[in-house]
DNA sequence: GTTATGATTTACT
DNA sequence: GTAAATCATAACG
């Protein structure tokens, strides 16, 4: 089984939206109290620094919350979202670019029935870990995890044991209509194969 | 200090 | 199809 962790260069390439499209298939892992889960990715959005009011940092926009973005790529933003669900994204490109891919979903392939304690019995395998919010609480991610380091031993990415057979596919971004005609960039990427998808 | 609001989910009508 | 839950952040006074 391969279990490289994948390295920070990969998430400080230049293009959010290369990278967005990327992460499709790769390996989600985290180990929170003692619990190891993974997750293969399905579902991705980028959020890019300019020409994209949807991201929270556009033009350079600088506060207390969008601050972990000008760092460089490689590490979790995490950020609790309606006050009740944490989304989990990497930050990408290089420092003071504001830049990030938001994870929306996975399909499990390793620490199922701990993901499914921690999201309820009564939850069905097939949205285990659809949906961002969703997601982030079968793996055990919240927003103490904000500013986290990829390379460490509590979140980081894996490359899938044999070359991902994604078919991926684009579209618009999910609830993001506040950002006029930016959400209509198709800046969503998906495996059109998998079930897995919100 | 106050107020508006959301990168969502779930349960209703 | 609509609405409620629920709170940190951001913008404003």
């Amino acid at each position: 089984m391969s279990t490289e962790k994948i390295s920070s260069s990969f998430y400080q390439q230049q293009n959010v939206l290369t990278v967005a499209r990327s992460l499709v298939g790769k390996i989600l892992c985290s180990q929170v109290d003692d619990h190891l889960c993974k997750v293969k990715i399905t579902e991705t959005e980028a959020y890019r620094s300019w020409g994209d009011k949807a991201c929270h940092a556009h033009q350079n926009r600088f506060t207390k919350r969008t601050a972990v973005m000008f760092e460089p790529g490689g590490i979790a933003y995490v950020y609790l979202c309606y006050g009740i669900h944490a989304l989990f994204n990497i930050v990408t490109n290089s420092e003071s670019v504001p830049e990030a891919v938001l994870i929306r979903s996975g399909e499990p392939v390793m620490g199922e029935s701990i993901m499914q304690d921690r999201r309820g019995a009564k939850i069905p395998r097939r949205r285990l870990s659809v949906g961002p919010g969703n997601l982030t609480q079968a793996l055990g991610i919240t927003t103490k995890h904000n500013r986290e380091a990829l390379n460490g031993d509590i979140i980081w990415l894996e490359e899938p044991d044999s070359p991902p057979l994604v078919s991926i596919a684009t579209s618009p971004r999910i609830g993001i209509d506040y950002a006029g005609a930016d959400a209509q960039l198709p800046f969503r990427f998906f495996d059109q194969n998998s079930a897995f998808v919100s």
